[in-house]
RNA sequence: GCGCCCGUAGCUCAGUAGGAUAGAGCACAGGAUUCCUAAUCCUGGGGUCGCAGGUUCGAAUCCUGCCGGGCGCACCA
């Protein structure tokens, strides 16, 4: 068990046997234990005494001096200091710092992992844009986002399935087919075909209908819509869906699961799903009032088919068939989300761009009826990304056909820089996106500074090879003895940084928020860094000292421990940890 | 009109289940390399945390109102 779990378990039994707990209902894992950001305040910190003290009605002091006495018991606390208002700041033995290390360098790529999760499924949907052409920039952050979100998901312990929902059905898919359709003529030198204002223009259209001419020849030419419209739309669906999977793998993103919406039609999903609601009473033949401020203000609203998603905490029940009898986009992503149900999963995120944030409520209310308030979904909303060509505002049209791609973005800054882009900022602010800047700014990308660290600690690795130090990363360290020397003040802060690493992937998974390990890692990049050059002055906190080989062999064991960290962070994050620079 | 998100240093943003002196990067000014990689480090200036109230030992964080920006409000997907 890592240091500061010892801590809050030992912190927990002591509020459990005084009886504090009864009113608080804590678990050992909502006790806060932090890095002390003074080294006046001892190493750890925690104000469990304050909000033991609010819920108790008495008074913080008192709280924490009960339990000042019982922490100073234990063999690894040095002594306990009550400060402020009722902080309680512990200071820990240096042999406990060591033993981290050990801790550490023994779990190696599982430092950090826990059971947390209890194998409970967890269906993560994501990406899920419309097959009607090649990613772009817009795409980039939920990708990323919703993908990072699974690692860690899956490093705590859920069992996770990475989905893509197509929408491989409505009235898009027909303009595709008939764009698609219109490129095929004039391959053929025929321009006959009606304008329509829905037309996709995008190349990528004019190379499948290339394709078709050379495998059918003039075979679809002069028929009537009904003819070639589905083969048409097939062939388009098919050939898109691989051009959007080869942009996702530039990304190093794969999906477990494509979910095609036509499913749901072609499996007669989505009455399965009415019968359900009419057999918990929420479907209703109802009136709505038209949105206001809108061009339907002034229309009479009709009678139709709705869902109570009201009663869940939506503002208005919700259409589920169209005026024409056919069902509305809600029914059938009702219909989805009753299958992930039915699939078993025990939990639901959904990553949507903001434009979506409107659509949040009823689809949660779809979840809470359907799963009968068992399953909760959580929808992660993205900011959008604000475009920018040469400092002037533009916007992205896959219709207009003007828009920067995801494969000329890689193309440009590579995979690496994109993923930690992405994750530098929360995802509720927008980012403001120049291509012409992201590719100038992309070599001070603080990604490289992370890298930088990781490659650094392996040049020295690569430097005892010509010395005479007895060290091999690829041999079991488990027996190395760390020396009493391992003592500067550089060397501790280290030491404390990567034992808190845990805490760091546990409230990241709790919030699913990503970013959050991008900004640990920065931080435990600069206090490296930082130590490094020290190094320069002070001579004697170098990590090679060939005086004294058990004090090297310490050092280099600690930044080993160090690269794990740095490279288990990366790796959830889906960076590579390199080596070597450039 | 209604709903959601955002407003923190010149710029881009962290920090928000209330906690100790509000942080980082960029930019700006200066400094460090006979030495384990200078893609690094160190020092400095820079803040009415949008505004105004409230809750309390304590508020950037919670509540109310307002201002400013974005997104959404269709039987479109």
């Amino acid at each position: 068990m890592n240091l500061i779990n010892k801590i809050q378990v030992l912190i927990f039994d002591i509020i459990n046997d005084n009886d504090f707990n009864k009113l608080s209902n804590l678990k050992p894992d909502d006790i806060s234990i932090e890095l002390s950001k003074s080294s006046k305040h001892g190493d750890l910190s925690t104000n469990i005494a304050m909000v033991l003290a609010k819920k108790l009605k008495t008074k913080p002091k008192d709280v924490a001096l009960n339990l000042q006495k019982q922490i100073e018991k234990t063999e690894y606390v040095n002594h306990v200091e009550i400060a402020g208002p009722g902080f309680i700041n512990i200071f820990i033995s240096i042999e406990a710092w060591h033993n981290q290390l050990s801790e550490i360098i023994n779990a190696g790529e599982d430092w950090g992992k826990s059971k947390i999760g209890n194998s409970k499924l967890v269906n993560v949907e994501y990406v899920s844009a419309n097959p009607t052409g090649p990613l772009h920039v817009g795409h980039v952050r939920g990708a990323v986002l919703g993908d990072v979100i699974a690692n860690i998901l899956e490093f705590v312990g859920f069992k996770v399935t990475k989905e893509y929902y197509v929408n491989d059905a409505g009235i898009q898919i027909k303009n595709l087919s008939k764009s698609l359709y219109k490129r095929y003529n004039e391959l053929f030198g025929i321009n006959n075909q009606e304008e329509f204002k829905d037309f996709y223009p995008g190349s990528y259209l004019i190379e499948i209908a290339k394709e078709i001419k050379n495998k059918d020849n003039s075979e679809w030419l002069n028929l009537p819509e009904s003819d070639w419209i589905d083969y048409f739309s097939n062939y388009a669906i098919s050939k898109i869906m691989q051009i959007i999977k080869n942009d996702l793998a530039l990304l190093n993103i794969k999906h477990d699961y494509f979910f095609f919406e036509s499913s749901l039609h072609e499996k007669f999903k989505i009455d399965k799903v009415l019968k359900k609601l009419i057999n918990l009473n929420l479907i209703y033949e109802g009136v709505i009032p038209p949105p206001k401020n809108s061009k339907f203000s002034n229309e009479k609203p009709e009678k139709q088919l709705l869902f109570r998603s009201e009663k869940f905490g939506d503002d208005i029940d919700r259409p589920l068939k169209k005026n024409d009898n056919s069902f509305t986009y809600f029914a059938a992503d009702m219909a989805y989300h009753y299958d992930k149900i039915d699939r078993g999963y025990n939990e639901l995120i959904n990553i949507w761009g903001a434009d979506h944030a409107g659509y949040i409520k009823r689809v949660k209310s779809a979840v809470s009826a359907l799963s009968e308030n068992k399953i909760n979904l959580d929808v992660k909303i993205c900011n959008l990304i604000k475009l920018s060509k040469d400092g002037k505002p533009f916007k992205m049209s896959k219709r207009s056909g003007n828009f920067v791609t995801l494969n000329q973005l890689v193309d440009e800054v590579g995979p690496d820089v994109i993923r930690f882009m992405m994750l530098t900022q929360k995802p509720e602010t927008p980012i403001e996106f120049d291509l012409k800047k992201a590719v100038e700014m992309s070599s001070d990308n603080p990604v490289f500074y992370v890298q930088y660290a990781h490659a650094r600690i392996y040049s020295l690795f690569r430097k005892i090879k010509d010395i005479d130090i007895d060290f091999d990363i690829d041999a079991d360290l488990s027996f190395v003895k760390l020396s009493s020397k391992l003592n500067d003040s550089g060397e501790i802060s280290l030491i404390k940084k990567i034992s808190i690493w845990p805490s760091i992937v546990l409230t990241a998974a709790s919030k699913n928020e990503p970013h959050k390990i991008v900004y640990y890692l920065q931080e435990l990049a600069n206090l490296f860094h930082s130590h490094w050059n020290q190094g320069s002055k002070n001579t004697e906190i170098r990590f090679i000292n060939l005086e004294d080989k058990l004090l090297t062999r310490s050092r280099l064991l600690m930044c080993y421990a160090i690269s794990i960290v740095i490279s288990n962070g990366l790796r959830l994050i889906g960076v590579e940890p390199l080596k070597e620079m450039y």
